[in-house]
DNA sequence: ACTTATTTTGGGAAGTAGTGGGAGAAAGTG
DNA sequence: CACTTTCTCCCACTACTTCCCAAAATAAGT
């Protein structure tokens, strides 16, 4: 499981060095192959190849002749893209979707359990102090153990 | 799987040079071949040879003696036509498929799992803002992860 | 505190991908 | 059977991507 922060710069050639932290919690089955998408917030979404799987799966058992389930497999899809790190533990962030989480040169890194996700760091302090409720309020409802 | 959109064009004879993301993922057992035929939504279908064959064994199980299943199997088939990758990655895509699509020199091309389609580009735009549900909305409700 | 190892960042060279067009082969036509 | 048209295979150019080498910065160990 991913966890903490960082703050690391994209290069000119759109490339991420991805924390050595980060690095150890990532299973041997994902080949050192990386898939990232758009996340419903304004950020990238990157997930290990062991997890996109289990993604793949569910959406294949979705099924595609009704039009609300073909158009989210498309949705799911479509901006996705594979890629392996290279020997500087690297991999390439296309264009396409550093445009949309408005990335330039910094970039926040965030592990979030099973995946990673990248953020302007000024649209994430936005996110932050944009939300209702305190973090006490969401952690004492979403977190009762039963 | 096929995931990912590309933007690639069509050229005067009608050729169509497949990405090399989504070739990457074509299995051996395809060798190089690819069926096409038009797809349920405005678009074209392309599988790879093995994939095609999978569906094939399918359409021979269904009740030829049923109309709506009749009907349905001479939809796949009439237009379905086989090619095979010339020494650029290249396939034909015929005409009349190309008509049917709306696409003339730009396609947008869409890996989705077990086949790529072929796209107008303003045409999967239309598409996707014509969905009167977020993305989040089908999301919650398709995708629940247990 | 200094040395050593690892991690992060930068850039040049080599290889690959995408596109266009021409010559020869095959097919269709009168 | 000769002619025209379509199709297929081959070569070429440009831009991009990947690979490789290396410096700078941070972390770890003695």
């Amino acid at each position: 499981m991913f966890k903490g922060q960082f703050l690391h710069s994209i290069d000119s050639k759109g490339r991420l060095s991805l924390p050595a932290r980060l690095r150890k919690n990532v299973a041997e089955d994902a080949d050192n192959s990386f898939v990232m998408t758009l996340g419903i917030d304004k950020c990238i979404e990157i997930y290990p190849k062991d997890q996109w799987k289990l993604i793949e799966e569910k959406l294949l058992k979705l099924n595609f002749f009704d039009q609300r389930e073909a158009r989210f497999i498309r949705m799911m899809l479509q901006n996705a893209q594979e890629d392996t790190m290279d020997a500087q533990s690297r991999i390439l962030i296309p264009q396409s979707l550093l445009d949309y989480a408005g990335i330039k040169n910094e970039v926040l890194i965030l592990g979030v359990l099973k995946k990673i996700e990248l953020w302007n760091n000024e649209i994430y302090n936005g996110y932050l102090s944009g939300s209702p409720e305190t973090f006490e309020q969401i952690a004492s409802q979403v977190m009762r153990m039963e």
